[in-house]
DNA sequence: GTCTATACGGCGATAGAC
DNA sequence: GTCTATCGCCGTATAGAC
């Protein structure tokens, strides 16, 4: 009986302390994504979570450093899956295809993303390798080296992976982040966007391929 | 002699003037540039221009008007050549050249200004009719005219203009904002990452006339 | 452990003296 | 045109109630 009312209790406690961290985190997130980190007040987050500003330096002892928490979050539910393609044994057309196919639906899910990752990675350079997102956006190291072996076979022309891939990212990831003008210019919904960049998914797919070829 | 000093005293006082506007948006400029809107203060710009806090609120009614008149300045200035090699009546290919060219050299001789753009476009985007910026930086009607004509003519294979304009844009642009990271993860320099960033007007080149191909 | 109340210095903006 | 004084809001720290 002792023990029960202790796991509950602590049970309680935690569950208390989970839903209250979790609320933080969820009202900060959506703010941070939506307005950026400087034009958030932590006066409004804790108001949409509903709880008090002191308690927010309670559970996370600076608006920054929650910051830094939901940075780290983000990048690594985005970047898991995609990390893996690259990494994997599937040959390289289909490997390119894949990528650019789950990168541009993993940025269609979370359109915000891209613009909220420059502005961090502009914001403060420096802290770069405190927020352990570098090897989670770029790291090309395997892809290089079957870029390589491929050349070594006569299958592709020779390139240097770095730009290969700088170039793959930069035609998925740009229009995200040129989103705002581009809708403005084309009279674009919301949806029209969408139906544009999923146009692009063959388009890349054929510009790399075609620049490849021996 | 009284016309002499009155035009003497006017020419004082406008020199002042302007001296006083120039300084305060050279060190605005500057400053946003560098630490960007938000995390630049009133009283950081008018202590590096040397002038009372309350002075940029005479000159500028707000930090957000002198921030407007900052974006239109850079971007005016930025923008004016590649627009014209844009509208140009060159022939696509060398076209497309020169526009990839200048607008790296452009980038290179202000490479904040992407990040900065990135970041402005992404912070109010209702208020992009407000800072006729849209089509300074994105136009491409006279560009796309020229694409349908060469197609017509069998020279090059279809393509959606907007598609088009924008994987030349997100190939010359993206590698700017992206910087820190490229530079982090190759152990550049500064001078590296412009002989990286110079490569690419070939590689850029290439894959844009590569893939038009009929 | 969880939460409230309150204080501090810095911010953008402005009214009003000179 | 220039400067001083002041206002209300911000992020943060902390003392103390429960």
């Amino acid at each position: 009986m002792f023990y029960l009312n202790c796991i509950d209790f602590y049970t309680i406690v935690m569950q208390n302390k989970l839903d209250t961290q979790e609320k933080i985190v969820q009202s900060a997130t959506e703010l941070f994504l939506e307005k950026g980190y400087d034009r958030t007040s932590v006066r409004e987050i804790a108001s949409k979570a509903k709880i008090n500003v002191s308690l927010m330096n309670y559970y996370f002892r600076s608006k920054e450093i929650l910051f830094e928490t939901i940075i780290n979050l983000l990048i690594g539910k985005a970047s898991g899956a995609l990390k893996d393609v690259l990494n994997s044994d599937l040959g390289l057309n289909e490997k390119i295809r894949q990528y650019i196919c789950k990168y541009i639906d993993m940025l269609i899910s979370n359109p915000l993303l891209i613009s909220f990752i420059l502005a961090v990675l502009n914001r403060n350079p420096e802290k770069l390798t405190k927020l352990k997102v570098a090897d989670n956006l770029y790291n090309t190291d395997n892809f290089a080296k079957q870029l390589e072996e491929e050349y070594e076979k006569g299958k592709i022309r020779k390139v240097n992976p770095e730009q290969f891939y700088i170039n793959m990212l930069s035609l998925i990831a740009f229009p995200f982040a040129f989103k705002h003008l581009i809708n403005k210019k084309n009279n674009f919904s919301q949806k029209e966007f969408n139906e544009f960049i999923k146009e692009r998914k063959e388009i890349i797919y054929n510009m790399l391929i075609c620049y490849l070829k021996p």
